[in-house]
DNA sequence: CCTATATATACTCAAAGTGAGTATATCAAG
DNA sequence: CTTGATATACTCACTTTGAGTATATATAGG
């Protein structure tokens, strides 16, 4: 056993290669969830007003150095700390992007190339000391996402419209039947057209479409062909726009977020310690942009074991009081800790 | 809309500090899968047998070049393809890793730290021009990970004993009743002891349960506080150690793809144009290391609409023959389309 | 040709899980 | 003490799932 072992030719030949002029910077930026007044909120740090386009929203943000952490998280966890004060309890890598400002050409200043790793993280803390930053209902940046008084009205009047404008030109462009079927395709399988129905996992999907389409300002900013420039289309703003990347990466965070809450008990990180079962539902439905079954869901959340009675009640007005329950944070040793496995309610009728 | 919008000061600090002495270079490194005779196979690169240590295997690896690949993936991909020739089918970037080395300190040359972002690609080629790289039996690194012949006799023979006694290890050193039985429920939980049951998805955890009990070869390397050194045991090797991070990413790729299998329809990428349900079955058990019940497995693919018959016949040996089915390419653009949500077969008279 | 053997495929059935609803309990306000 | 609101319990049809039995079609050997 020896601390440097062998290399072989390819990899020799390879990490010569690399200290040529490969080297980037990696900037780790978080995408720290909380939910308050049934509105899941992300933590932005402040724009600036002074200067022209108005300034974009960024997710908070630092830099790694790998001499001072030993890994990724650590160094994330680290800045957190100091920039926010804030308490982090779940935090979760999302994914690398090589191409954080997606290659806006102008903007691309040689030997200064970042690579952004964006992270998700779960913090129940309303610290108030936020150092300038400030927490901003997400659904802000994605108003498409939000089915939980029906369907956004932006869909039918804007997205639709737009991407079948899109859908339509690529007809023009390449007139053969498959690669117009692969818009639609794409466009209907993201936003639920014909039969196909909402998918609450796919945020990642529908922003990366609609970028692609030229539909988002990033896209102009990106210097993307023919973004926003759609004939005879005044295209509104579709939700508020960030700075990079950052919009991506808070897509993604909704993805693994909206995902990860059905297989495994994540939901209580952003949970009091005691709660009714009917608070623990608003957050998940939050979450999700969905409204879930009430009784199905209670059913569920007792017999997964994920929740023990805490006897004492919640002093609500309005009805009959609930009971404040506690996560039974035993199940984690128990089993292979399940989630809310819980499909979106069909009928209405339920809240 | 501004090419360079504009920063906020924390923001500008941030960047500013970067600019310092946080360079870092980004490894791609590949966990190329393929299965042939029914056992899932990844791609090595030779090692180095003149050197000592007999040399560890290592995936394929190459650096990003932010100059020259627009992404990470693109990146990956093109060295890939320089190095191989392989085709790559499905990519799928696995997680970011900033101690590559587990910082083994003596081997941590001062400013040439390398991030590793792991990948998992699957190819059914066999392309033989793989310019000295081979193909390993992934479960060569994993004896523990293959239930398709039973109980892999490392666990009872070797694992667990070993594990027992890093749990009692624990006892002494903090006799509190906590945290002795958080190494117990760690073990639990990764190996199925006490009626908790085997779970194919784990592989990354057992792998990370192994190393911090210093029972993986890797750990000594790193110089792990009493690594393979447990009082009175002999420690056999527990499967083949890779060099690097290599047999973490590995670990990752594992429990990434068999958990992906059920979700999503990767398992075609490994199979020929047309293929009988058995040889699937097959390939899938291969990657799971289990069985799963014959009948069953049918049902489900059948059912998803996820394979059209060909009606060709396999012109096998043995007994009745089986018709040949391809991939039905268009669920994908039907629904969100689905895996093969497949559970282990309990009973062992199934095949 | 007949039979043993091996595999492929179809069908059955009970148990568990799921979606959606009805019924009842318990509070506050008027 | 009724109304309105919410909490909680229970019901029921339907689907899914795990596991098994039954049948079909090949090869090999007498």
């Amino acid at each position: 056993m020896t601390a440097n072992p062998p290399k072989t030719s390819v990899q020799s030949a390879a990490e010569a290669a690399m200290r040529a002029d490969k080297a980037v910077v990696i900037g780790l930026n978080a995408a720290i969830v909380t939910v308050s007044d049934n509105e899941p909120k992300i933590l932005i740090v402040p724009h600036d007003e002074a200067e022209d386009s108005g300034g974009w929203d960024a997710l908070p943000f630092g830099p790694f150095n790998p001499m001072q952490h030993r890994t990724l998280e650590i160094g994330l966890r680290s800045w957190v700390q100091e920039q926010t004060h804030l308490e982090l309890g779940y935090v979760e890598q999302l994914y690398t992007f090589g191409d954080r400002g997606r290659h806006s050409l102008e903007a691309d200043t040689p030997g200064e190339h970042v690579v952004s790793v964006g992270y998700l993280a779960l913090t129940r803390g309303h610290d108030e000391d936020l150092q300038g930053a400030s927490w901003s209902d997400w659904y802000r940046h994605f108003p498409w996402e939000d089915w939980r008084d029906g369907k956004p009205a932006i869909i039918d009047q804007a997205i639709l419209p737009l991407l079948r404008e899109w859908v339509s030109r690529q007809a023009e462009a390449t007139p053969d039947e498959l690669s117009r079927g692969k818009r639609r395709d794409r466009m209907r399988l993201c936003f639920g057209v014909d039969g196909v129905q909402w998918d609450d996992e796919k945020a990642l999907e529908r922003y990366e479409l609609l970028y692609s389409a030229g539909l988002v300002q990033e896209a102009a900013r990106d210097g993307r062909p023919n973004a926003l420039a759609l004939a005879g289309h005044n295209v509104p703003p579709l939700g508020r726009p960030m700075q990079f990347d950052h919009r991506r990466i808070l897509a993604t965070a909704m993805s693994r977020l909206r995902a990860k809450i059905k297989y495994r008990p994540v939901a209580f990180e952003l949970m009091p310690p005691a709660f009714t079962l009917y608070e623990l539902q608003k957050t998940v439905e939050a979450l999700l942009g969905l409204h879930v079954h009430k009784q199905n869901f209670r059913r569920l959340v007792e017999n997964a074991g994920l929740v023990e009675r805490t006897g004492r009640m919640s002093t609500r007005t309005g009805g009959r009081p609930a009971e404040q329950f506690r996560f039974r944070r035993e199940v984690l040793n128990e089993r292979p800790a399940p989630g809310l496995r819980l499909a979106p309610s069909r009928s209405r009728a339920n809240s």
